[in-house]
DNA sequence: TCAAGATTGATGCAGCTGCATCAAATGGGG
DNA sequence: CCCCATTTGATGCAGCTGCATCAATCTTGA
């Protein structure tokens, strides 16, 4: 029961840790010091405005961002804290709910995603070429993929990106 | 103000955020289920077993791990109460001491590192050839080297391994 | 020598996460 | 039709993180 990573992989590990996390780091100290709140939000309102009518059940939600239910529920309470969202009533189902975003939830989101996307840049594009980059993906794919053979785990804060040109 | 990231850097972006947060999730939860700590805890223990007498200033520990002051004070609180590492004071300077790694906590390091390589290896020495882990690892050495033109600002939990083989 | 500044480490507070659990509503089988 | 399992969402609690700050000690320089 003890197989031995070889050094290479082990290595890739490391370097997946560290990097990630400085990347990470970066991003959202860029977006912090301009006065944004956690990417986390970023991700919640990009996925209600891409929404077709601006609203998604918070289930939906949960499984666009891939964190766990709870998390989802007190992610809306702060959007709704802050107006960037509302709450309203499911009629065909009254356990469930819609949560649907305000205008100002889209222009944060925008205005956002014009500091976020500089970082990106910052952070990666620019340490990249476009080919490097595509291989990166490959390489992270093969990864994921099948990480959990089980049945979604609560995994992580992540980001979707508009095209927004 | 507003460099616009190609569509590829963007995409490299989220599978690296995607994929570490899920790998991350699934070696950790492996060793929780093995009835193990966090891997911070492996880090901390295992930078300490390295240092020659087996005791390191927390700072030295700090700069090690990347992680902020605090973070390493009240790390080193949580391996002391468990009797995986004691305080030991510092005579040449009384504001500092030194933390030695008991002999549980050696313990503790190697009967991790059984558990966690063979989560390396289950969740990424298993899904790539050693040719593209070091292909793998040049990538994201790219993105990190000078991720921070700061002085190194606070960053994250990350692993060394022992090759322990 | 002594005061100002730097270094080392701890801690109070607020916010976030994970875990377990709860309540309400739905849906399906007998 | 009713009971029970499932789905949906909220929440109390404990632990961890970041921030700011503190106290103690060391170092430097006038």
């Amino acid at each position: 029961m003890k197989r031995k990573p070889s050094t290479e992989a082990t290595a890739a590990w490391i370097r997946l840790m560290r990097v990630q996390s400085r990347v990470l780091d970066c991003v959202e100290q860029d977006l912090k010091r301009a006065g944004f709140p956690p990417l986390a939000w970023y991700d919640a309102l990009l996925e209600l405005s891409r929404a077709p009518s601006g609203e998604l059940r918070p289930v939906e939600l949960e499984r666009q961002m891939l964190i766990p239910q709870y998390s989802t529920s007190r992610l809306i309470d702060r959007l709704v804290d802050e107006g960037l969202a509302s709450r309203r009533e499911c009629k065909i189902d009254k356990r469930g709910q819609f949560v649907e975003i305000t205008e100002a939830g889209r222009e944060l989101q925008k205005r956002m995603w014009s500091a976020y996307s500089a970082a990106i840049e910052k952070y990666v594009g620019s340490k990249l070429s476009d080919a490097d980059a595509v291989k990166l993906s490959d390489l992270l794919d093969r990864l994921g993929c099948s990480c959990g053979e089980m049945k979604l785990p609560p995994v992580a804060n992540v980001n979707e990106s508009t095209p927004s040109r």
